[in-house]
DNA sequence: TATGAATGAGGGTTCATTCAT
DNA sequence: CATGAATGAACCCTCATTCAT
């Protein structure tokens, strides 16, 4: 009659998850040992298992996680009370500061690359995410041109390209140099060029 | 009388970093066998270590060659005929020409994992020549507010990592969408975002 | 006051005894857990600790079992009111009847390979009780032979020592087959071999 | 240009098949570590894997080796020169001599547990192997008593099961007592047995 | 007493690297 | 120079056993 409540399944999940992103970015996916990743979550190898299937299970909870993330952020940035053109730019900011996160941009690198590859699951979930933040961001560009906020001639769905882009470059950048990507500097050159209008239309 | 000109010792070296590079964008650094370099190669598993210390050396051999493509590249845009904002726009045309392929860009993504990771070159070398390419672009950049071709209002080296940033960002979202971007016309937008004289100076 | 009695304590003993034979028949002795040998026996893993020092101890029991099981089986059909020869035939019947359950003759067969393996009390253990059951059927056989019920020119022990390798072969080969083997028949088939008058001697 | 030569080649997989089978029979499948199997064939661990795919290979080889034993010696016995009779006693003259071997008793013993458990190839192979041991000794057993050195009463099929188990169960028995089972007296008492003409017909 | 989470040693397997041929 | 068989360390994972509750 050990009562084990579904709050301590919880967090026992949580930590290994955390520790293997944790791991993940300091080693990398296959350069990450379970037992490394057991004593980063203050456990033993074997306990892992009872928490997780195996290692592209924990590799698969480890992303999810990250897109969770993500995804809230975006939610938050949409859920903006201001305008359309400030969704976008809450958007910006709320991701660029995520990016600037080394172990993020680490996983999401991890991401991106195991899309490249075999096994499906993992290229699958990352196609169709990217798919969903570059859509939600055309949304908000096309909305923008709409609410007379982003000039019209801009091409909606190409624009969302080059942001989304954007910000993945940006934390691929600070993750090479180490702290000389200024997100805040970034954005607001960003929005001087993308938001103010032009003289000429074409 | 063994004779073993150095071309053929170059042509070898040639062709065991080409099938590193293969192999390594295929299935990871890490993922990579050995055996399945040298099979890549034509060559038995022995014979890559007459030619490189070991795995390691041909990580380094491999992304080495990497950035002397992208160098190259930038070099051949700097000495374009036109004028500055042709060559800015050439950089642009030819780097992203580069990340269109998966394997350029899968060996780039590795390249920054590795610089976040432990051993020292690695990481030394990517910061270094990232900081090259970065001020490249800026050079450019200011030599064509210099000669009127760009806004001068605009921050040069703040420019630059945007659009260091925007290569590195479309080639992992090609990457992770497979054949989605289009890179020409990528371009285009950029070209009128940030050359197109603004109505106001802010 | 914590009433435990005997009983309670004889049934746990006795379920994960049985519980044990039923898997280490599914799994085989290494295949099987202890966790699966719980879950047959409707505990929890830790719970068998209680009744047995560990996996070996269970190995031990269950083995004894089976012992015990062909030994009644024995002292039932020695205890039979017909003649001598009836005894042996019945005895056959009891044995082949045990040997067409698959459990009782994976079991045996681990027994077998037990003994032939390092650890000694399971050899010591299998080795005496095969000595007992043949030397059971060489007593019955010579009563029978006294009885003038058997032809008293067979070796009563190189009989014996036959008719128990018949059960195990037979057991044995049900296992392989599934089903091919008929019991009755085959005690048919010997007793005819075995019970007839020959008309010459040698 | 390194010359290896299937004989080569061969040999190691000979060698480590007997190995294995020596460590089978030594530690039971289960029991058996690729480690011990390496070292009692005089390899590293690492090196088996060049030759067999796993321990699943491995233990499939192993068995085959086996029943290709036992074939050899049945055809063997097939091509005496003596009459059908003589055809059996010497098929069961070589089963029980192969009998007498522990290590392949062990490995029989195996076999047959395997055929009870999951995993298709093993046990269908095991039952395929024994329906070929009982159809041979069958047809030998029809052939004699068309030949009239069998008494023609006798169910051929029923015989040759009670055969084939008596070699199994004696190899089993002499697993358990270890020198106690004397073949050629039990094969002496065997042929009294089926061989004597009886006086009535039952 | 019973539970089942946790431990950690040990097994199968892979692969970078060496070296006899 | 080239080959590829061999080595052996290290990884993922399982499971007998322990122990706090």
């Amino acid at each position: 009659m050990t009562r084990v409540t579904q709050a301590h399944i919880d967090a026992r999940v949580g930590a290994i998850r955390n520790a293997a992103r944790t791991v993940f970015a300091r080693r990398g996916i296959e350069g990450a040992t379970m037992s490394e990743i057991a004593a980063e979550a203050g456990l033993s190898t074997g306990a892992i298992y009872r928490y997780f299937q195996g290692k592209d299970d924990l590799i698969a909870a480890a992303f999810a996680e990250g897109r969770e993330r993500t995804r809230q952020a975006f939610e938050k940035a949409r859920a903006t009370s201001g305008g359309m053109l400030e969704a976008i730019i809450e958007a910006g900011r709320l991701s660029l500061a995520e990016m600037m996160d080394h172990e993020t941009v680490c996983l999401d690198l991890e991401c991106a690359l195991g899309s490249a590859r075999a096994g499906g699951a993992i290229g699958e979930q990352t196609r169709a995410f990217r798919e969903y933040t570059i859509d939600l961001v055309e949304g908000l560009v096309a909305a923008a041109q709409e609410a007379g906020e982003l000039p019209p001639e801009l091409d909606a769905r190409g624009l969302s390209i080059v942001l989304n882009a954007l910000v993945l470059g940006l934390g691929l950048l600070e993750l090479e140099m180490g702290g000389r990507v200024d997100a805040e500097e970034t954005l607001a050159l960003l929005v001087r060029l993308v938001a103010t209008p032009r003289s000429g239309t074409a």
